[in-house]
DNA sequence: CGTTAGCACTCTCGACCATAGAGTGCTAAC
DNA sequence: GTTAGCACTCTATGGTCGAGAGTGCTAACG
């Protein structure tokens, strides 16, 4: 009998607000919920069979399911969905723990890396679930400074700082015994001819070099590995994925069973999955909700991830998110998500000025 | 009816194989085993009663139990820990695996991050475990090299290089507006001064400095800040821990009610305890079995580490190892760790040169 | 004396069944 | 439109039973 609610996008206010109980009864206790309870626990000042018929109205709208005929209502990732746009605009975090946040960045050491250790911890556990963190990657990486280290006779360890603030370390056989000294120099010219350029610049820039003479020859062969690095953090659609919380996950009681659990760290390890889904929020700025079936893959569809980029998207982007069942608090991972991510957005501006 | 049997320290031939053949096949199926199967599949000359017979010697030597009266055997941690004994010596890994594996490592760019996640992968996938491995570290790192890059007129990147191999970049604000030309300046002083000290050298060293004028006050600060770093790096028990397969131990029949499963998570996640046990076995430079309860604490009690050292005492040591339930495949997975060990040593020994 | 056949005994596991409880959907009255 | 009442449905729980696996013991055997 869908009389009162005809599509998902106009609820009348207590069909609302019922949906909301639901979603937030069912959040807390992972079990179907039931007219009585609903009644019981959410003052509403209406009866269990009032209550029931608005259910039915609800299932018949998408929004709830039911596991079986004598069972309670459960949302529908539809059902999530509608609650998700409904308070997305109002989801911001209470200043208190906006500033512990704050507090606690301002405790750790000035090490990129840290940050998104730290952010990936505490998107864990405000939202006692997993939580991913990635450093924010150029589509094209501008090389800073070139720096070569001398570590025995035939081998150096070649430093490159890009633009962007990611360091990459290489090991460089040499093709003659060389001292330090000679390595600076080496490392002197290659600075000068990569600085500021990306793989394709630094590539012409490396056909006119003069080749010969010994310091030469080192700079050949030394400005091949640059370009080779250069390249490959280019190919790598995300330079790492720090996490945190997958334990959390582990405690969700719909992954008891550890089938579905299984998919989910699968699906996890497996970063070309996660390249894609990055891709498709970069440098939207905004926060995005992914809820289960919403995810594509199979090995998903138990799960919603709640992801926002950072940073410039000219420049370089990362993503910050949330993984946990699709029985999230979402209202409090939109929320911390949010703040976090604009909180690396102000520490990479920092870092890019 | 102990009477073939005594301590688990003598066996005779004919009990050894059998617990052999019980661990083989305990190993492959995951179930208790009983006479009749061994009889059946490893044409031993005998009768099933007279294994029974056996197997109850082995059981109250120790080696073996019961799951309830009409069960099969299956080994205790003291029988894997006899099984791992006897076999040590000769778990060598074969020469065409040892060549495989070689060959993967060659495939590789030259960077020892590169090495540490194939090792895992590497290890995780040849014994269908998970795998650990932590990159060399110093007790007392020594530095090798400080540079400073510009990032905005009051920040830069601070980046060392350590003797031993690790790279560390840290944000440093600074006192005034300065440019790349004094930044470089600060970075020759400082590195005359660090280089090849530990941070308690430094310490010393720092102190005598001259901090008057513009550039001396630079060195005072971005000083101060290495030290911090360095000291910062010496106090970490462990530098970073690789991980992979990770899923192997998730799809282990014994693990299949997760909250064992969520446990060894737990102790993994906990770095305090993978400190402890790699302190206990760096150095020793053998491989070494931890069998289940042998770990100590409770979340690691059906678990087993099979774990070698690699590196020089004197310099630094990593660690790399597997990591599955005590039901694992001994043999293998001592044979891949003690090659993949040896493989990191000449690599390390390649570096440290 | 070690080995073996035979057999009674024990315990688990899966199937089957009955019952209690939760929650719905419908109807009829307000 | 709301509500009380009630029949109905489905799950979850617990108990019983039989089959099957494997042991331990005993007595016979070489």
């Amino acid at each position: 009998m869908a009389r009162r609610v005809r599509t998902a996008g106009s609820l009348d206010p207590r069909s609302q607000s019922i949906l909301r109980a639901v979603i937030e009864e069912y959040v807390d206790t992972a079990t179907p919920v039931g007219s009585a309870a609903l009644v019981e626990r959410y003052g509403l000042g209406v009866s269990s069979a009032t209550v029931r018929n608005i259910l039915s109205d609800l299932e018949s709208a998408g929004l709830l399911t039911h596991p079986h005929t004598s069972a309670g209502r459960v949302p529908t990732d539809a059902g999530y969905r509608y609650f998700v746009e409904s308070i997305a605009d109002s989801a911001i975090l209470p200043p208190v723990e906006q500033l512990m946040i704050r507090h606690q960045f301002g405790q750790v050491q000035h090490a990129s890396e840290q940050w998104f250790r730290l952010a990936a911890t505490i998107l864990a556990a405000a939202n006692r679930t997993a939580a991913i963190v990635t450093p924010a990657k150029p589509r094209t990486a501008h090389v800073r400074r070139i720096d070569l280290v001398s570590i025995s006779e035939r081998l150096a360890s070649l430093i490159i700082v890009f633009r962007e603030g990611a360091v990459r370390q290489v090991l460089v056989t040499l093709p003659d015994a060389t001292e330090q000294q000679d390595l600076t120099r080496a490392a002197v010219i290659l600075d000068g001819i990569m600085a500021g350029r990306t793989a394709a610049d630094a590539d012409r820039a490396l056909a006119r070099i003069d080749s010969s003479g010994p310091i030469g020859s080192l700079v050949d062969v030394v400005g091949q590995r640059v370009l080779a690095a250069v390249r490959d953090y280019d190919a790598s659609p995300i330079e790492e994925v720090f996490s945190d919380g997958l334990l959390h996950v582990m405690d969700a009681p719909e992954f008891d069973r550890s089938e579905k659990l299984r998919r989910v760290f699968a699906a996890l390890e497996n970063r070309s999955y996660l390249g894609g889904l990055f891709d498709s929020i970069a440098g939207s700025g905004r926060v995005q909700a992914f809820i289960g079936a919403e995810n594509g893959p199979d090995e998903m569809r138990d799960v919603s991830l709640v992801l926002a980029s950072y940073g410039e998207p000219s420049r370089a982007v990362g993503v910050v998110g949330v993984l946990g069942p699709t029985r999230m608090a979402y209202r409090q991972a939109i929320g911390t998500v949010r703040f976090v991510s604009g909180l690396m957005n102000e520490l990479v501006a920092h870092i890019q000025a």
